[in-house]
DNA sequence: TTTAGCACTCACTAAGACAGAGTGCTAACT
DNA sequence: AGTTAGCACTCTGTCTTAGTGAGTGCTAAA
């Protein structure tokens, strides 16, 4: 669909009114807004083509118009085309990221930024273990039956998982096993390695290296199922008026706690280019209606590690998000890769 | 404050009335309420009595009334005082906890539980590292400055640290430092273990022992400030009525976003005998004003390790949540319990 | 001590009137 | 042909008024 330019500037201008006051938009308060230099009258004509195409509507025969998802969508289409001189931070802006003792504190310092600064709920897909490669493997028996796993990936993150085995091999040759292991897969992302040790038929050979591999298959074995996303800036959805009505809020809740409904979107940002962005009913679920989620991966050069991204309504100022995810997706990504030379 | 029978009855039915309808109640209908054989006029005299102490008041001169926070306060009293009874379960009731396959599963399992049978948001302080035995320590060289240091509790927990240092010791040197440090503190709690690594002197000593303990300081210097508190089931918070005004829940949710607000009751809790309750303006803090929190302790026969509680309008069912409250407990203590002997 | 009766208070609701904002249409203007 | 001014119309939101119902406190009788 193409505008236009006058009824360009007319939509974004609708749009940008009904985002700062919350309210249906009228020709004539339109006409007083500077930078529009039209009679009321005129705008009525522009606002009833946009109403025909479906950009904006009206609640009542004698109320503003409110912008509707696909008139959002026109409007942040066009940010983004706009947007396209993609600004690339300098790392000296991010301030002093290298204090960080963990990922945990860098994903939530910056999540907590975010949340301010767009004043939004953040949420945030964290390192996908699957995608980051391999660092360091060590087994540190437990007992009879247990073997702690240690895995550690290039960027810093360390995966703790108990395996119960029917009997645990002596210590020297869970080291050996565990620099067996070490060799094959160094700098291998842990996909690749369960693919490649899917591969590899299970023997009931007893040598060494069958045993380290069996044993392999069961510690890089990351589950899928509990993905790491996590929430911050819960409270920012509350005090929108957007969602009054009959518990809308607590079937937002209820979406975000199901953490699996919003994966899909965010593992499609962490591959995708830029800032994703679902609008209203274009999200999968209905819940969310009224929602805009906006997302955009974070990573080293090569290697999309996860995805950052902010819920909040429809009605939100796209321009100002948008710009906040691109520099938090940045600064993340710098402080990771921070993290990951100190080593 | 002591009541006669008659007034005492009248109250608790005021109380209950209040929590199933939402609504202020009046004499008249509480008349007909099953158990009441009073005429109206006579409970107005009682319900005068009951304002005049404080426990019930009423909004304005032609309403119903509703209880206050020294109300309920009367009313939880009560029903802990006739509780007193103490259930414990058999451990069959509890069903099978034996899958889990973590901490997290286990703590994330009852929690969902708790959240579904009491319609309230649940919170947990999960099990305090300081408080629990140390188990098991490991080092796993990084690089040429970093050393992972793996601790293991008796409970299975594991936390993990990187430790920068000037310069890394060889394998073998951690290796032995490892043992060393296993040895000296095994089946202590690592509050033990860090006061009596702040009693020995920092010596400047390069002998073994003297390096090992100058890791162990470093290693075992857990931080308290980022406590592990966990919410589920936010979105029960959202469908309650009693929070309808100006933006209430959002305070309510900043505060549970700063978990260190709650963090106190909940140590207090894990410490207490019981169930613990706060009711209202009880709260230290003014957000919770229209919230009662409740919260139990969890652990072994000897040890406390932390508490589970769950979080809700003070129009609440205390004896049901109180009793879910019991039962998670302590079935969260026994499935710690059998987690831990599997060791 | 309990109860019935009565007068009074006050919130909630419905209905009507009115103001305000907004629209669409038509005719005049550039 | 595009733009603007004017006008009639629609519809919501608010204000007022009146009426209803629930609830109370007080008094007097049982």
């Amino acid at each position: 669909m193409e505008l236009d330019q006058r009824s360009e500037q007319i939509l974004t201008t609708i749009i940008e009114q009904y985002i700062q006051n919350a309210e249906p938009v009228g020709s004539r308060n339109l006409a007083k807004v500077v930078g529009v230099d039209l009679s009321a009258a005129t705008i009525r004509n522009v606002m009833s083509d946009l109403t025909g195409l479906g950009l904006i509507h009206q609640l009542h025969t004698s109320a503003g118009r409110v912008p509707t998802d696909v008139g959002y969508r026109y409007y942040v289409d066009l940010i983004q085309k706009n947007n396209k001189s993609h600004a690339s931070y300098s790392p000296k802006k991010f301030g002093d990221t290298k204090k960080a003792k963990s990922i945990e504190g860098i994903l939530q310092t910056i999540t907590e930024e975010l949340v301010q600064t767009t004043n939004c709920t953040s949420v945030i897909l964290s390192p996908q273990a699957g995608k980051s490669q391999f660092k360091k493997i060590d087994f540190i028996p437990l007992g009879q039956t247990q073997v702690l796993v240690v895995l550690v990936t290039q960027t810093g993150m360390v995966k703790n998982r108990i395996l119960n085995l029917k009997h645990c091999p002596e210590p020297e040759t869970l080291e050996k096993m565990a620099k067996l292991l070490q060799e094959l897969f160094t700098k291998m992302t842990f996909s690749q390695i369960q693919e490649k040790l899917m591969g590899v038929l299970s023997s009931e050979d007893t040598g060494l290296t069958a045993q380290a591999i069996r044993l392999g298959k069961k510690a890089f074995n990351l589950d899928q199922e509990n993905e790491d996303i996590y929430l911050s800036g819960e409270s920012k959805l509350c005090s929108f008026p957007d969602f009054g009505l009959q518990g809308e809020l607590a079937g937002i809740f209820q979406v975000l706690e199901e953490k699996s409904l919003i994966s899909g979107f965010l593992h499609q940002a962490t591959n995708g280019e830029g800032v994703q962005v679902a609008i209203g009913h274009e999200n999968s679920v209905r819940e969310l209606g009224h929602c805009s989620i906006l997302a955009m991966g974070y990573g080293n050069a090569g290697i999309k590690l996860g995805s950052i991204g902010v819920i909040g309504p429809t009605r939100m100022n796209y321009p100002k998000v948008i710009k906040a995810l691109d520099y938090s997706s940045q600064k993340l990504s710098f402080a990771l890769s921070q993290f990951l030379d100190e080593y």
